[in-house]
DNA sequence: CCTAATATACGAAATCAATCGTAAATAGCA
DNA sequence: TGCTATTTACGATTGATTTCGTATATTAGG
C-alpha cells in the first residue's frame, strides 16, 4: 500500500514543468521557474531532493547534473487533487464540483467537449 | 483588492460545519468535529480565532460565547479552491478537470445531472 | 595541472499549520 | 457572596514546508 502522497504547492510547480519536459536537470527547471518566481537555485535543488526522497520523482544520477522525471503521470496526480478537493469541499458530489468548476463561464466549446465525455462514459458504463 | 485567503485542512473542517448550521459558538462546532475528530476543545477554539483574524470567519462578541458566521458562502469558496486547484494543476483546463472529476466513476445519474447542467449553462450562453 | 564554473549535499533559519496547556475572565447558582 | 463550570486569551510546542548559505565535489578550459 503505497501512501498517497499529495504534493504541497511548491512540488506542483515543478511537477507542472517536468510533465512538459522530461527527464530534465535542476538548472533546466530553475529556470523555467525563474520566470515566474524570484527563488533561489539552491531552493529549487532543495525541493527537488525532497519530492525525490517521497517518491514524487525519480532521478539519473548517472551523469553529474541528475536527471529528474515525475514518478506519476499528470493524470493521476490530477485524480488525487480532485479526489481529495472533492470530499473535503464538495461533500463528495462531483455534480456541485462541476457546477463550480463550469459555473457561468464556460464556452460553448467546453461545454460540446463535456458533452462528448459523457457520451463516452455512458458507453463505457453499459459494458 | 481583498486578499484571497484560501482555507487550510482544518479550516475547512470547521467552514463545513459553519455551513450548516450558522451562527455557532465554539463549543457547538468542536462537538460536530469530536464526531469524527479528538482534538481538543482549545484547538478548535484557536483554530477559529484564527480563521477570525484572517477574515474567514465575522464573529458577534456581544454574547460571552462568541458567535461565529463563515464569511464567504460555501460556493464562493468552492469557487476559490477550484480556481485554485485549476491553474495549479489543471493548466487552467476544464475540460481536463471535468475529466478528472468524473472520469471511470461517475454513475449514470450523475452524467445525467451534468448534462441537464450543460444544457442550462448553454441556454444562458445564448442571452 | 590549476582555476573557474557549476553541481550536489547538508544543515539551519523562517514561515506556516495544527495542537495543546495554562491563565484570566465571566456567568450561574448554591 | 463565593465556588464551579465554561469561555476566551495567550503563548509554547511540534511538525511540515520553503528558503537559503556554505561546504564539497566534479568537470571543462586554458
Amino acid at each position: 500500500m503505497t501512501k498517497k502522497t499529495v504534493p504541497t504547492k511548491a512540488e506542483l510547480n515543478i511537477l507542472n514543468i517536468l510533465w512538459k519536459v522530461q527527464p530534465s536537470t535542476v538548472r533546466q527547471v530553475h529556470e523555467v521557474l525563474s520566470l515566474t518566481q524570484s527563488t533561489g537555485y539552491t531552493t529549487t535543488l532543495k525541493t527537488m531532493q525532497v519530492m525525490h526522497e517521497k517518491g514524487l520523482v525519480q532521478r539519473d544520477e548517472s551523469s553529474r547534473a541528475h536527471l529528474y522525471k515525475a514518478k506519476e503521470s499528470s493524470g493521476k496526480t490530477q485524480n488525487s487533487l480532485i479526489k481529495d478537493i472533492l470530499s473535503k469541499a464538495f461533500g463528495g458530489s462531483k455534480y456541485d464540483l462541476v457546477v463550480s468548476a463550469l459555473g457561468e463561464k464556460a464556452s460553448s466549446d467546453e461545454i460540446n467537449e463535456i458533452r462528448e465525455l459523457l457520451n463516452t462514459l455512458e458507453e463505457q458504463n453499459k459494458k
